[in-house]
DNA sequence: GAGAGATCCGAGAGCGCTCTCACCCCTCGG
DNA sequence: CCGAGGGGTGAGAGCGCTCTCGGATCTCTC
């Protein structure tokens, strides 16, 4: 298992050197001023005793830590099956690996662990935080918040907490949903259902808005609460179909959703789009081109958001103060556009 | 964005409690002997103050960190499409919560990648190490070895690296594979194939090698390199129905490959499992249940693996002297059973 | 009621680093 | 050839915490 070793410190690389820490310290963090045969003496002890900095200790004094945590505020259980936290995590490291910090995964287990998490982002081991698929009743922005580390949300957070600093991206998720709904109407069909995601989030809402901006006066019963999953999708679309058989396209909140509509759809005979036309949203792969019949879906570029969210976190850390794009102060919320994607389900 | 504001100290909170840094220290760090009197006074003032502890200062002087890095040494888009490591992850993250410690999530973004995360390690941020999915050529173990990080890996490496103290937990692969063989051979099959996984990998070799251990003179053609994705499913699956047509049976290295072999036998029109049965390997759900047919498969406990990684390396640091079942010294290697799960595909 | 022993608390050193500031030496102009 | 100026280097303080150790206080016991 590999034992610990005491490691050596900048103390005894000077010594080595023959000269003060402050020397070894100015060369190890590429300051300049120190002059080349000296500094060359360094960096030879530093080899030689493979001297790596305690970042324990430097942080102490510099009071940056080069990570930042990534909170995913949900149930684990949701965060692993859906492939959307995936590749926002993965934009998200990318970002910060390029920009030289280090991705800190708080996952939530229950309630009780907000405040764990709290207390961890309150403890400094993290220059910032970015936090993920809010719940409008979470505690965890205000907890933050009272904890002072600069955070982005991914996905406009339900709550403004009286400060108006909150930073966030998101999808145009309204305009997606009327672009989605529009296309429906388009293809000509005129009793159009919507199932909804969870709608303590955001971004079900603005879905559940944007369908009804364009099917101002929907029948009611045409509108079902889902939950994003593929059950809750099997579910609404049973109760649809026995409420409004004549029904003749559904806009799911996201694919897995839609996923679960179509197996009923299946189920119960109806063709797909023939008899009822199916559009999602997310346009998550592979899984959108594999359903049958391939998904139509409102694609939204959920590695670019995570990377966006990444930039603007160590953008307002000053981290990279000096990359052109950077005139303008602080940094403020982002809506990335969505693009409507036509295969063969609507 | 939240601006970061000094933290109250130590000091700050003795001043305000009129007692010693030492006192303070003593009530935070749950120490007995501070007389019920003060701590209160104390607590009240941590209270007052929103104190909480600066980290940094601590394992300065503890050489403790309470986080443990997860390094997952595969190319991220392997990492995220695979729902093995997910649920290895989760497991993971439930001990460590368990026991306080947080989850450092280091991915590698290419083979650049290995130095920085060695890096990283050897930089003093966390306490140990928990290393996933090592390829054979894979520098990182050398590498992690020589920063004298605590690790344990998930599947055994390749590598011996001269030492003998290589902690890791893994499945019982070889046997798994054998059982899988032997239940088709139960079937009456005769022909049957198997498609490897990722041969640089310990996990595919091993089931590689419990496949001959029962078909020990099998016809070469009968084996066919395959990776661990459903494309390399399908296109192993096609080599193999072009080879040999006559073959009854198939053994996959994983659900993932078998969904893809399925795939193409559909297509061929080869009925499962009345023409050829197919197993696989993981019980991945939902995906196994979900094929058609669902999969018979081996299973393994993948969260329960992740669990007792986080649980090996945390016995090794000491966190859990004190528990009962920590007899013994130093924590070796585990391997754990696997179980075959019947389905309707063989 | 006094001495021994246990208990509680505070002073202070030190973890490994950064950063300011003063000092030294080297160079150059007059 | 001497003094001013500037760049290179080192001394030392201090980041916020833990932990040892000695002294003060308390509790018994006879």
């Amino acid at each position: 298992m590999t034992e610990t070793v005491p490691r050596p410190t900048l103390e005894a690389v000077a010594a080595r050197a023959g000269v003060s820490r402050a020397t070894v310290s100015r060369v190890v963090n590429g300051a300049d001023g120190v002059r080349e045969p000296l500094a060359e003496r360094v960096r030879r002890a530093v080899e030689e005793l493979g001297y790596v900095p305690n970042q324990a200790a430097r942080s102490l004094v510099t009071k940056r830590h080069d990570a930042v945590a990534v909170v995913v505020a949900e149930p684990e259980t949701r965060v692993f099956a859906d492939p959307f936290f995936a590749r926002q995590l993965r934009g998200i490291s990318k970002e910060l690996t390029a920009h030289d910090n280090q991705l800190v995964l708080l996952l939530t287990e229950g309630r009780d662990d907000h405040a764990r998490v709290a207390r961890y982002l309150a403890g400094g081991h993290v220059d910032g935080a970015l936090v993920f698929s809010l719940h409008l009743d979470d505690p965890l922005p205000e907890l933050i918040q009272r904890a002072g580390v600069p955070t982005v949300f991914g996905g406009r957070p339900g709550w403004s907490g009286g400060r108006d600093g909150v930073v966030y991206v998101d999808s145009d998720n309204r305009g997606g949903a009327r672009d989605a709904v529009r296309h429906l109407l388009g293809l000509g069909r005129g009793r159009i259902a919507h199932i909804t995601g969870a709608l303590d989030q955001t971004s079900a809402v603005d879905r559940l808005d944007g369908f009804r901006d364009v099917m101002v006066d929907a029948d009611p019963r045409l509108v079902v609460e889902g939950d994003f999953t593929p059950a809750a999708g099997e579910r609404a679309m049973r109760e649809l179909l026995g409420r409004c058989p004549d029904l003749d396209a559904v806009f799911a909140a996201n694919d897995l959703t839609a996923v679960g509509a179509l197996r009923v759809l299946r189920e119960h005979g109806r063709r797909v789009p023939d008899d009822v036309a199916v559009v999602g949203f997310d346009d998550m792969l592979p899984i959108a081109e594999q359903t049958d019949p391939p998904l139509t879906t409102v694609r939204q570029d959920i590695e670019e958001m995570g990377r966006l969210m990444a930039r603007l976190l160590l953008r307002g850390l000053d981290r990279t103060a000096a990359a052109p794009e950077n005139v303008g102060g602080t940094p403020s919320s982002v809506i990335l556009p969505t693009t409507l994607v036509r295969r063969a389900s609507a």
